[in-house]
DNA sequence: GCTCAACCATTGACTCCCTCAAGTATCGTA
DNA sequence: TACGATACTTGAGGGAGTCAATGGTTGAGC
């Protein structure tokens, strides 16, 4: 619509990407709240497959350490996660989920594929296709820069 | 891991998928907070191609109508959006986009386009493939229901 | 025409998420 | 040992979201 039409079909791949990632997005949250967590514990749960320091949690989301505070500190209250100080440096807290947690953590990983293969008709596509295709997407720059 | 074979790649089409969301979900943060938005806000402005009401609003975003109060108050604020009263209805307000809110709409949705480019790598694709994946993932089930 | 249930939007109370600015404790180094 | 960095926490403040309750409006039945 705009200029020529080289980039024709990139405005559809942009909404459509939109789509599914706001499908998922909606998946997410109706996982999360099944189990009375929010999105964000959620994604705690997800991200603390190894333990880390507070400090590289809060870089991995790219968000402010004392927000990460009060995330573990509900997850913590919910008894999902503990704070296991360092051994070499005692100003760190190293993250780790409980039993608790890495059960809950199983159970959502195990709810959120099937619920994304049910809302997204996973299984009816082929595999290596999408796979390809999701690969090349997240392989293209490694850091998540956005410009 | 778990079961047999069938479902060998499912795990990682779930993990690429999630992956996908959460850069597509950190260049909408991006572009959003460059315009001094919420990415909610962002969201607001994409979804006002054309008038609704509040309740229908609410019903396409799948939250609390009040929400929505929220939410518009705070574009109305800006003046990017405002409520006109519905003539066959006077409980209704529709909400509709004003200049101001148009043209930033329509910059954002360039920004959005070209940063998911270069943070996809979008343009290096093969855009009939890419679209063929998502077509079928947004094809699946209209109604984006979660289980 | 009048009444009453249903409906749209809003308000208030509450929680979570998130950022920024300060503050505390610890580390490493000069 | 003193000092600048580093890791985390705290407090203030605002947006996002839910729920329950309220006011104005509509529409259907009597």
């Amino acid at each position: 619509m705009s200029d020529g039409q080289g980039d024709a079909g990139l405005e559809d791949v942009v909404d459509g990407l939109l789509e599914v990632t706001s499908r998922v997005h909606h998946v997410v949250c109706s996982v999360a709240a099944r189990h009375d967590l929010t999105p964000q514990q959620l994604e705690l749960l997800r991200m603390l497959a190894v333990p880390v320091s507070m400090r590289a949690f809060a870089e991995e989301l790219s968000c402010d350490p004392s927000n990460v505070t009060g995330l573990v500190d509900r997850a913590e209250r919910l008894g999902l996660v503990e704070r296991v100080p360092d051994q070499s440096d005692r100003r760190v807290r190293i993250l780790k989920l409980t039993t608790k947690g890495r059960n809950l953590r199983s159970t959502i990983n195990q709810e959120v594929a099937r619920s994304l293969t049910n809302a997204l008709g996973l299984s009816t596509d082929d595999h290596a296709k999408v796979m390809s295709v999701l690969a090349a997407m997240t392989s293209a720059t490694k850091p998540p820069r956005t410009d």
